[in-house]
DNA sequence: TGATGGTGCGAAAACGATTTAGGGTGTTTC
DNA sequence: GAAACACCCTAAATCGTTTTCGCACCATCA
């Protein structure tokens, strides 16, 4: 592989001149600039991106951390789906992607999340889907590095988030325009996001008018068919049953349409669900679900617009944290009842 | 950050035997390796990765190509698996993982994929989930990296392929066992796969005894459920309707079961319909729907596997291409008929 | 005693780039 | 005519490692 050294050689000038000229320095005429253009064109010159780091301490490579204690943060489609707007918008501005894990190994000791991302270097650093009370997570966001997290907010960082308010929001009034009185919420695990959720669903349903029984709160869990489906047969043994369940999310929903299902019941002529994500399995049952769409693409791609941005300009950045509508998709799990 | 000069410093020994002890070089006594380890721990050091490639032209960073048109290898869910095991097996060989594009750009121009490759030093590359008919990929390919292809056989490089003749055997055997006579297949665009499974599915019919008519081999296109909606509405409306139709996969099943429902037959008993890859969707759809479920986490598995020894004994690794088996899962969208 | 061999360590040259400080022209300015 | 100033270029240091080669020391052996 033709290095600097070569191209040099080439077209008779310094190795100084050539990286100047490739570099875009104005210290340089046009006429070599082109020369040394030529030349490099010729051989099919390539930086050497670690030569580059080594002396810059730049690499132009994002570190992403996407991995739930399940190790799936790609299986799940809302977070691929975030994942996929990141990489594009990333290319976009000429900067790789690497997954951060801590199962990297280094002189015998398993490395950290941190350490990895010293090790290799990242510019910064982007953080989802991932248990935000873990230390080794929260050592990483106070590292320095720059970092971005998605549906978390921590104080001096910047954060993309859903607006699961104004979503959970929408959901509870949609439902309880279509009639229902009776609505309960099965939620996810301790989470940023399902306090959000759990609040702003208390919040509007008191706004409404309504009261919410204990037991229509039901903690269960994301992602995880078989315990929405407990959750719901709980709900459905009720003698107070309520006429419209609101799920986890859509993939977790699944599970409560099973649960009320095997139980004898239609949906949504005798019970009504709802989800919350608007991954494309949602639109591919039969009833469509009722949920409410997440900005995937969006907050992909201003993750990494913002981290780059933050790399890039520190001083003028300021840190905000986003919040990134979606939007209800009606479906026809949630009947009208009069 | 502290580097192995400050090291040397530390405990008193040079550069150079700081760097043996930590590398295990077996001419630097128990002792001082004791001393030395013990200074890095203390001051928290890290190798520069940076500088260990430069100097060895090794990164330990695998790039991985899971790119298809629609630019969304990781919507899907059959990738998605195969890239997360593919992920973890690389991590317990301490490599890591780097997004290959071919949109990063460099002194002004767009890198082409083996560009990218040569400019991140990637130790070996890991292809899916694109065409292979591409000359970009092809470059790639044949640049002499290490390689390991999913789904793609090429002479003289490691490929994992899903054992599609078997699997499509299986299931049509399945089929016919369940009665049918009338079977057709519409099956997904041109591609060594799509011919792998066309071939065994007719050579399969014939087997059993039975002719396959022209009109049931549909060309449609795999992930499309727009597409093989409006293929499987074309078999419907044949005066000689196939009694079960096999679909390129399960999310495109997705179309086939709108088409059939919408046009008032129900799953299965009036008409059957299968699909392929075994993704979770399948399993949530109501009828469970009758597929075959590939091993993407093998698959995966020994990929990485395969690429990394043949990365690091290159002579001893013997070049081969790995079919690996997946299972039918039988679901209940396949009626028996008698 | 002198040759031989092993052991433990260090000096120094790479790897391929960037970047600072300065040198040598030629032209302008007073 | 000297000083000042552009302009274009280069030498050399540097980033943090690895690895070759050689040196010094000590023990062993004939």
């Amino acid at each position: 592989m033709a290095n600097i050294k070569d191209i040099a050689a080439m077209c008779g000038f310094s190795v100084s001149t050539v990286s100047k000229a490739l570099n875009g320095y104005t210290d340089v005429s046009h006429e070599t600039k082109k020369k040394v253009m030529k030349a490099a064109e010729e051989c099919g010159y390539l930086p050497n991106s670690m030569a580059r780091a080594l002396k810059t301490n730049r690499t132009h490579n994002l570190g992403v951390l996407f991995t739930d204690e399940a190790q799936s943060g790609l299986k799940q489609e809302y977070f691929a789906s975030v994942l996929d707007a990141f990489k594009v918008e990333a290319e976009l501005h000429s900067y790789d992607i690497t997954f951060i894990s801590h199962n990297l190994n280094i002189n015998g000791r398993q490395m950290s999340y941190l350490e990895h991302c010293k090790y290799r270097n990242f510019d910064g650093v982007c953080i989802a889907c991932v248990d935000f009370q873990q230390q080794e997570v929260l050592d990483l966001i106070n590292s320095g590095l720059p970092v971005v997290t998605i549906d978390h907010v921590f104080d001096n960082h910047i954060s993309i988030n859903s607006a699961n308010v104004e979503g959970m929001g929408d959901l509870v009034k949609y439902i309880y325009g279509m009639g229902h009185r009776k609505i309960a919420y099965v939620h996810g695990k301790k989470s940023a996001v399902t306090e959000q959720r759990v609040t702003s669903f208390c919040r509007e349903m008191r706004d409404v008018g309504l009261k919410v029984p204990p037991e229509y709160l039901v903690l269960s869990a994301y992602h995880d068919i078989q315990a929405t489906k407990k959750s719901v047969q709980q709900l459905i043994n009720l003698p107070n049953r309520p006429t419209c369940i609101i799920m986890p999310d859509d993939y977790a929903a699944l599970g409560g349409i099973e649960a009320i299902e095997s139980a004898g019941f239609r949906i949504p002529e005798d019970i009504s669900i709802a989800g919350y994500d608007g991954i494309s399995l949602s639109q591919m049952l039969r009833p469509r679900l009722t949920t409410l769409k997440q900005d995937t693409d969006r907050m992909g791609h201003e993750a990494a617009r913002r981290l780059i941005e933050q790399i890039e300009s520190p001083m003028t950045t300021l840190v905000q944290n986003l919040t990134i509508k979606g939007s209800l998709i009606p479906g026809n799990s949630v009947a009208r009842i009069k």
